[in-house]
DNA sequence: TATTGTTATACTCTATAACTATA
DNA sequence: TATAGTTATAGAGTATAACAATA
């Protein structure tokens, strides 16, 4: 059955995958993942996922953001960030303060070690940019990320 | 800090996002989720989550495709792949044959039903791909691309 | 002994509803 | 009335361990 004649059932020797990497999409995601993985990997030392160290990022480069505005800024939901801030605040990494001009609002700052922390990891994070990076030609990088904001920074006017 | 004193408790105008918009894994990942969004919307109607059509369009192309070789290409768990063929089976869009020279593996396959599904779906994914790749120019189009598969194909030296 | 497919299950991530206090 | 933060909880997605059938 599988000899001569055509198969009835067919079976896959070496699967085509040309048509998903023609997607932008299909192939967005699998750079992301791969890219995440290493990060993890490096991270680990520090105790920090990829999205604790663009939340500890953020607050680190806007000293006193609510968490609705990081909420906002990184596309995630208010009830997921809550558990995160206190784990932040039992590590000592970060510490809430009353907002200046809102009430309602929590400021949200670095502690000293939590400064210490984003130094180290920061620069473990300059260091998986290089090696990423070098995959690719510094122009190559320049522009790869130039197209991809154009990709997601693009103002909808459909909605 | 923002006015006239250096205020002991800074709150934030606007979000500098500046430093997370220079690292690539950064900027990979919210370019997939963009366009991962347009996605959800528009398959919604054939009930197809990003990995189904992936799943789906892997059968189509490689007729006779095993389990093992759909997660090998995908990144995917088996025990994670089961309940999806299972609902595939259900919907009579595939179907497992065993496979012709292995007696543990089965052989997937569109049924009729599955194929039609497929063309509408891929037709779908095309116009999305052409608008979302509106946002850039062809030749942008095909570096992307390139460059992306530059991030995530390079052959590991070191693992 | 190793591999394919499967089951059961645990863990993480994401999403929704509702409450409080302040605006 | 609307918003910021929070709580509780539901749902989706992802992970590990173990088993039967076959290689």
């Amino acid at each position: 059955m599988s000899t001569r004649k055509p198969a009835a059932v067919p079976s896959v020797e070496e699967v085509d995958t040309s048509y998903l990497e023609s997607l932008i999409g299909y192939n967005a995601r699998r750079a992301a993942l791969s890219v995440i993985e290493v990060f993890l990997d490096r991270m680990a030392v520090y105790g920090l996922r990829p999205v604790d160290f663009s939340v500890l990022s953020l607050i680190t480069h806007n000293p006193g953001i609510t968490s609705r505005q990081l909420c906002t800024t990184l596309g995630m939901l208010p009830p997921n960030l809550v558990g995160m801030i206190n784990n932040f605040e039992k590590r000592d990494l970060v510490m809430r303060k009353p907002h200046p001009r809102d009430g309602r609002a929590m400021g949200l700052h670095l502690t000293a070690a939590g400064h210490k922390l984003m130094r180290d990891a920061e620069r473990t994070a300059a260091e998986l940019e290089r090696d990423v990076g070098a995959r690719l030609s510094a122009a190559e990088n320049k522009t790869l990320i130039r197209l991809l904001q154009k990709i997601y920074l693009h103002r909808t006017e459909t909605a």
